[in-house]
DNA sequence: GTGGGACTCT
DNA sequence: CATGAGAGTCCCACT
């Protein structure tokens, strides 16, 4: 006879849990829903594992319980409850009510304690099952009563049993509660013992049993700081224990019949899921209904080349164990096409058949063949490790999505996949894989079939995606500028840039050497050791022990920001060596350790260029990030000095953008006197600081330059005369003088701020010269900081999203140019408004020409575009 | 493992 | 009322 099944819920614990594992959701009606919607997903996946015949979820009830008379301080210090979840605690209880599920509170008494008291009265008669976020209640673990923890995120929990709890602590449960006295518990301000922590209460437990054991033995505990410790805090221990327990016989009045799951009222609870606009959640209501066909792919694989019937057409997936798809391995390749006689459904190929058929090489290196995939640049690169030369792809279903809307960006193909409906599932790589330090690959079977979905994804979305772009005018942009750009960006990747590891080996002897200096002398001026990299322990420095004055404070303490500093630097010399030693760190660490362990075994680094990553098109470079290596200051652009061509006789070579986003300004702006100061080729940061401080041309010093500059970003990036105050360090009126003045000069950019607010907020999104959109809802939001940040967006995105297209279709015609004139240069990198190149040297006054030429003819503004180049032996001379 | 704060770039 | 756009990586502190 199998008993019958009691769950018992921690329902604050479990709202807790779902309210900070999802992002802040809410519904149209501003109603915050994330706590809500999170809850009801761990309650499904919790009714679909254990079916219970009863169930029960307790809340805690009161600020004060009978905990607060043996300690007033019990969770004190503790957060206030978050607005936006209290408001959703009547919300989760009308879904549970809807559920059919019996609630209970009690007077001074916290859900742990009916539980506890719960699982006390029904552990014989039941299969008693707990369910929390809080780790304390694995005391209330036994034979016959279950405890599961949440883990990550909702629906990954930890399963409590007593061999568990043995194998996991090495104790038994109610010893949990010993543990607890001893080592105290922070987040509900139980103190335990001093200079006890888990290690050593565990230690203690294994040898004396209990807090009881552990002093009636305290003679033979010889450590002298841990016997005094113990000696002194006995009083608290013995309280810390009674505040942990969970009480068992607490009064409650629960019918048993009372918790009898009968279901839910389904009719209550799609009232329920349509206030929280759950998509998903109705679906699932619905889906209850046989309405829903999930459709199962089937896939073919071979065992000999012969007789393989080639597609003209088809999507194609590689499967790979791990995300970077230079170095991890291939699982397995997929292809999915059109149901016609004789090639049908899906192909898969395993590693030795990519390696080796010569067939499958032919089919993917003919042109005339179409293929269609998602992410193509890391197919391409795959492929290429193979000596496969992919061609013919027409369609990338991450490109696609990333124009038709950039915050679709970095989406699997699972996510696009649920939002076009198609009617079978595509599962997560997460939930197929496992995350983290658990993730694993599964079976051959487990895993194909999952590239055999992406696959179909990829070719039932073409239509559909191209349909899409086109309606939108996005079809060109996606088509003839990002999908060879993908191509191209391969070729860099693979071909890399050339690293001289003897040059970072030795920056890096000499930071070392300084840093230790540093060191040494701020831990004298500050009288003490301490972590110079931890802004806590620097900031209590600082502001407590020397007494400096704090001027901003961050949400977790003092600003130690390098602004912040700069202020304080005339008042200690601590101050500047700080700064030094985090400037210097930061070099050693990033720059000099970080870029030695990126170095390949062929001497190089393989960055990746993410190009359907960021809001305004530009692309973003990882593993590691080439586009912030160090230039502005002379110590750190030594790093340059490392990066060198890759053949004797070479040379790097590179050609930047002059004011590549002024220019889009002042075409975009139809500014007058900005497209004239561009026509003549004067110095806009002079020609701006004539304007706002009416002087004449030889009038401008560097100081009124150097402010022009700044408004000149500032007016680029929306700023305000805060922002600007702060950025030169004058007064905000001082400041608000020169915006005023800058935009009744440029009258045409006043203009153009304006009206590109209010055209984005017409149509929804701001646009740029190619078409590239950015959708700004926040536009509409009541709230002021997040509307102005959306203006903000709205009057930046043409202008860095512009220059982006500009420099991207640049990269496109350069390399036609390339090769065209049969040249051996090859494009390396892309820093926004600068490509790198490498060269033999006699090719590099051909280059000076024509990369110029190319990058400013790539397309026509209504001013000039001008390129500024040179070559060198290392990034550091160009 | 994650978020914040620091530094780096255009 | 908070306060300049877009990024990535490292370290610390906390879960």
């Amino acid at each position: 006879m199998t008993k019958p099944k009691l769950l018992l819920l921690d329902g604050n614990s479990l709202a807790y849990r779902a309210f900070f594992a999802l992002p802040l959701l809410t519904n149209s009606q501003g109603v915050h829903t994330n706590a809500a919607y999170g809850f009801t997903m761990m309650l499904q996946n919790i009714l679909e594992e254990h079916h219970p015949e009863q169930i029960l979820v307790a809340w805690d009830k009161g600020k004060v319980t009978f905990r607060h008379e043996t300690f007033k301080e019990y969770k004190g210090g503790r957060q206030k409850t978050p607005n936006e979840l209290r408001e959703q605690f009547p919300i989760i209880r009308d879904i549970l009510t809807a559920h059919g599920i019996a609630q209970y509170e009690l007077e001074a008494y916290e859900a742990d304690d009916i539980i506890g008291t719960l699982a006390n009265l029904y552990n014989d008669s039941h299969d008693v099952i707990i369910i929390s976020g809080d780790k304390d209640l694995t005391q209330l673990v036994t034979d016959k009563t279950t405890v599961f923890i949440t883990r990550k995120g909702i629906t990954d929990m930890e399963k409590y049993t007593p061999e568990h709890v043995m194998e996991k602590y090495g104790i038994t449960p109610p010893q949990i509660i010993d543990m607890k006295g001893l080592m105290g518990d922070s987040s509900d301000n139980i103190p335990g013992v001093p200079g006890v922590g888990e290690k050593t209460a565990l230690k203690l437990l294994k040898q004396y049993e209990t807090v009881e054991g552990v002093y009636e033995h305290l003679d033979d505990i010889t450590a002298k700081k841990l016997n005094e410790n113990l000696t002194t805090y006995r009083d608290q221990a013995f309280m810390s224990k009674q505040l942990a327990t969970i009480e068992v016989n607490a009064p409650i009045d629960v019918p048993a019949d009372m918790m009898n799951y009968a279901g839910p009222d389904l009719e209550k609870l799609r009232e329920q899921y349509e206030m929280l606009e759950s998509k998903r959640l109705l679906d699932q209501l619905k889906g209850d209904a046989p309405s829903e066909m999930q459709v199962e792919i089937s896939y073919v694989t071979f065992d000999r080349e012969e007789g393989i019937v080639w597609p003209e057409k088809a999507s194609l997936h590689i499967e790979l164990d791990g995300d970077n798809y230079l170095t991890d391995p291939v699982l397995v390749m997929t292809m999915a096409m059109a149901g016609k006689e004789g090639s049908e459904g899906v192909y898969t190929f395993d590693e030795r058949q990519i390696a080796e058929y010569e067939s499958l090489k032919v089919w993917l290196e003919d042109e005339t063949i179409i293929k269609y995939a998602s992410d193509t640049k890391a197919i391409q690169s795959v492929l290429h490790r193979y000596g496969i030369a992919l061609r013919g792809v027409q369609y990338d279903l991450l490109l696609a999505s990333y124009i038709a809307d950039a915050s679709n960006a970095q989406k699997e193909i699972a996510q696009l996949a649920e939002e076009l409906t198609l009617p079978y599932e595509v599962r997560r790589d997460e939930d197929v894989y496992g995350k983290g330090a658990k993730r694993q690959v599964p079976e051959f079977d487990v895993y194909t079939y999952h590239a055999a979905t992406k696959a179909k994804a990829v070719w039932d979305s073409v239509p559909i995606v191209e349909e899409q772009l086109k309606e939108s005018e996005q079809y060109e942009l996606f088509h003839d500028l990002e999908l060879p750009l993908a191509s191209i960006l391969s070729e860099m990747e693979t071909e890399g840039i050339a690293v001289d590891e003897t040059v970072l080996q030795t920056l890096g002897k000499d930071l070392s050497e300084r840093l230790a200096m540093l060191e040494s002398d701020i831990y004298t001026l500050a009288g003490e050791t301490f972590n110079i990299n931890s802004p806590k322990q620097l900031g209590v420095i600082l502001f407590e022990k020397i007494g400096l004055t704090p001027i901003k404070k961050t949400k977790t303490g003092y600003s130690t920001a390098a602004d912040v500093l700069e202020k304080l630097e005339h008042e200690h010399e601590i101050i500047a060596l700080i700064l030094l030693y985090r400037q210097l760190g930061k070099l050693n660490s990033t720059y000099v350790e970080g870029l030695q362990k990126e170095i390949h075994t062929d001497g190089k680094i393989h960055t990746r260029f993410q190009q359907a990553l960021t809001t305004t098109g530009r692309l973003s470079s990882i593993n590691p990030n080439l586009q912030n290596i160090p230039i502005r200051l002379e110590e750190g652009r030594k790093i340059r000095e490392a990066f060198v061509p890759s053949h004797e006789g070479w040379k790097l070579f590179a050609a930047d953008y002059s004011q590549i986003e002024l220019r889009v300004l002042a075409h975009i702006s139809e500014d007058e006197k900005l497209i004239d100061a561009f026509q003549r080729g004067a110095d806009i940061h002079t020609e701006t600081a004539m304007n706002v401080f009416h002087v004449s041309r030889e009038e401008v010093d560097s100081n009124m330059r150097r402010a022009a500059k700044a408004v000149n970003f500032g007016i680029i990036y929306g700023i305000s005369d805060y922002g600007l105050s702060q950025n030169l360090n004058i007064s905000r009126p001082e400041a608000k003088k020169f915006i005023d003045t800058y935009l009744h000069t440029f009258e045409g950019v006043k203009r153009y701020m304006d009206k590109s607010i209010e055209i984005a907020r017409k149509r929804g999104y701001a646009e740029t010269l190619m078409n590239r959109r950015r959708y700004l809802p926040d536009l509409n939001s009541s709230s002021f900081n997040v509307r102005s940040f959306a203006e903000r967006t709205a009057m930046n995105t043409p202008i860095q999203g512009s220059a982006a297209d500009i420099i991207k279709r640049a990269m496109i015609d350069m390399n036609a140019r390339l090769k065209e004139e049969g040249l051996q240069a090859k494009m390396l990198l892309q820093v926004h408004d600068e490509l790198i190149f490498e060269a033999p040297a006699e090719e590099i006054a051909i280059l000076e020409k024509i990369v110029p030429e190319v990058m400013e003819q790539t397309i026509q503004l209504r001013v000039p575009l001008k390129v500024d180049s040179a070559s060198g032996a290392s990034w550091y001379e160009v």
